[in-house]
DNA sequence: TTAATTTGTGTCGAATTAACGCAAAGAAGC
DNA sequence: GCTTCTTTGCGTTAATTCGACACAAATTAA
């Protein structure tokens, strides 16, 4: 077969959009590179696929090694095969999002070096290669996708409060949702469940605390947010 | 920078999952292989990637070339990266899926070699390499895309009539849907344009012919057909 | 105790939908 | 030409869903 002797294949990377939230923030993970090319640049993190490693196993590389994160969601985004994307030659990305819960944000926002950053999705520098477009796509997908399959647990801890879950919806959609209609609508949806626990803490009336519903029923989907 | 030269990359391929439609039939294309590996065994057609080329440049190679079809409409679908999935060493496969118009559906049903071959999609035979997973990820994505956005069009000539387009979504999403409910919501939708000419022929009465609507407005998207 | 804030629950009119009726247009048979 | 049958276009209505609120309960601070 020619395509496995005879010519150069295309390079593989796969960059990784890195979502996180925290105190009404959806963020991005970026890093500023110190090499040529886009040399002092903020880009997506990323890294060459090896021959032995399937897309996930390099995205875990990634976030591990660069990172130093664990337990991340993970979801294919597109392939991006514009032949200039890259100068140093023809690459090919397979671009992921990932979805990263407080602990590992609070773990990361504190020990990371100052070429990795978190920065609000609204307040994003230029960035080097392609990375504005994938980036653009992501966070498209991610506000698509929230709205047919329960995908923001991902960033919230594992027990939360109904204002906590309306507020992601708002600040990942960027728009105003009826509290109470919001609530009946994710409680119609089955997506959560009520752990009879309330949060103890500063605020006034204690809320009650949630977790998100590991078996959801087949029906039931699409919440029509308003 | 190490992936550029210091190893080999992985190759890659480009798969296509190739719809047609015709007389209530929602079928694809398949090529019967003539080398090994999966000698004798029908896959989706495909082909690698040139250097110099972008997905959708091989993707029209492989239509125009082995299929004979032109102006084909083409979208990424989805990557594919298990280690083993090609007998011969490590392939990626970046699948797409194409949506040929009745015009070249006829062209190739002629004068096809018999080792390409349209197939009803729920008559389909075993599949070579990780062919039919490729092919179910598409027919879930055209299933669902087509209720949010108008690429059903692509599957039938330029002028149309209702009922032809009601018979289209009932194949593609293989349920029944109420005849009178489907057209007021295409048609709120506007998707469609009514031409004022009718379909003079065989049948009853004659029915309208429609033209898709090239500059359909921002708003008034998803379908939700019952 | 009172006031202020937050959270849980319910209500109601408006809008949308699903199910169905019916008449107009044409073809076929007599 | 008339009737019958099939297909197509258009309309109606009851049921459901949705969006915009009101209100009460829980908690803290004054």
């Amino acid at each position: 077969m020619k395509a496995f002797h005879s010519y150069q294949n295309p390079s593989l990377a796969i960059d990784l959009v890195v979502f996180g939230y925290q105190q009404r923030t959806l963020s991005v993970l970026l890093l500023n590179r110190n090499e040529m090319p886009f040399k002092d640049t903020w880009t997506l993190p990323g890294a060459f696929l090896q021959m032995d490693e399937r897309f996930k196993d390099t995205c875990s590389r990634v976030l591990k090694t660069k990172l130093g994160m664990d337990n991340v969601y993970l979801e294919q985004l597109y392939s991006f095969d514009e032949p200039e994307r890259d100068p140093r030659g023809r690459v090919i990305a397979i671009a992921h999002y990932a979805l990263i819960n407080p602990k590992n944000f609070a773990i990361t926002a504190g020990s990371m070096a100052n070429d990795v950053q978190w920065f609000d999705i609204h307040q994003m520098p230029k960035l080097g290669f392609d990375h504005q477009e994938i980036f653009t796509q992501a966070l498209q997908r991610l506000r698509s996708k929230i709205l047919y399959f329960p995908v923001g647990f991902e960033l919230l801890d594992d027990l939360f409060t109904m204002p906590e879950l309306h507020e992601l919806y708002e600040c990942i959609l960027d728009t105003s949702i009826d509290r109470r209609n919001f609530r009946r609508k994710i409680l119609d949806a089955q997506y959560i469940i009520n752990t009879g626990k309330k949060r103890e803490g500063l605020q006034n009336r204690h809320p009650d605390l949630y977790k998100f519903n590991k078996k959801l029923p087949k029906n039931a989907f699409q919440l029509n947010i308003s």
